[in-house]
DNA sequence: ATTCATTATCGTAATATTGCGATATGTAAA
DNA sequence: TTTACATATCGCAATATTACGATAATGAAT
């Protein structure tokens, strides 16, 4: 099918797993990763940086957005991404509760 | 295409990418807090529980194994998995590594 | 040995994701 | 306003994922 049944699982569930997901594409941990690494916030070098094509890299931006992680401002005739910190350090917290609150060991 | 280029990509951040994507499925976050609620470590209960077929259990279970995050065994005629917490615990750390080292602000 | 229960695997259909070329849109400069 | 460049969106092809029924494999009990 392909389908995820969202119905089935929580609200919490479902943007928990929607996070990871995001995170879950090499190409999107590189482009975070290169946007932190430049101390200014250099944006679409990124299509040479990384190598893919310019309509896949601003895909992918794309999704990094969608879950509030990336701000993006016109700067000149350029767009300058750059990490909305507040919302990584509030993911980040979430995840670790879901870490912290997840690992009761048995057998 | 539907394919992804890993061979542009660290295998630092091929491997995170993956433990995100593994995580990113609304199932397999509840099937890990499943697991984890349940003093003893019951297994499919999880069909039940869920509401997802058993072949599709069977499945997700497999990518949280692929892994490491499951240990498996057999239990009488059932299987008994649960949350490997070493494993657990490091990919934890990974993350916050990640998470800790990628978030510059500049705009 | 047969039966029953549990889990894994196979095959398949539906949908999603990835990637890219082409094209549209937006902005700055000439 | 034309040109040039940067980015977003569209449309498509290839592959991946999700889900499930059917079936195989495993183990327990009869």
């Amino acid at each position: 099918m392909g389908i995820t049944k969202t119905q089935m699982f929580t609200e919490k569930q479902n943007d928990l797993a929607q996070f990871f997901k995001v995170l879950g594409h090499p190409a999107r941990v590189a482009i975070l990763q290169y946007i932190s690494n430049q101390n200014a916030c250099i944006c679409n070098d990124l299509v040479e940086e990384i190598g893919l094509a310019q309509a896949t890299i601003s895909q992918h931006l794309k999704e990094l957005k969608s879950i509030g992680l990336l701000n993006g401002e016109v700067e000149g005739k350029s767009m300058c991404y750059c990490i909305n910190v507040e919302r990584w350090t509030a993911i980040q917290k979430e995840l670790n509760l879901f870490f912290n609150t997840t690992k009761s060991n048995c057998c």
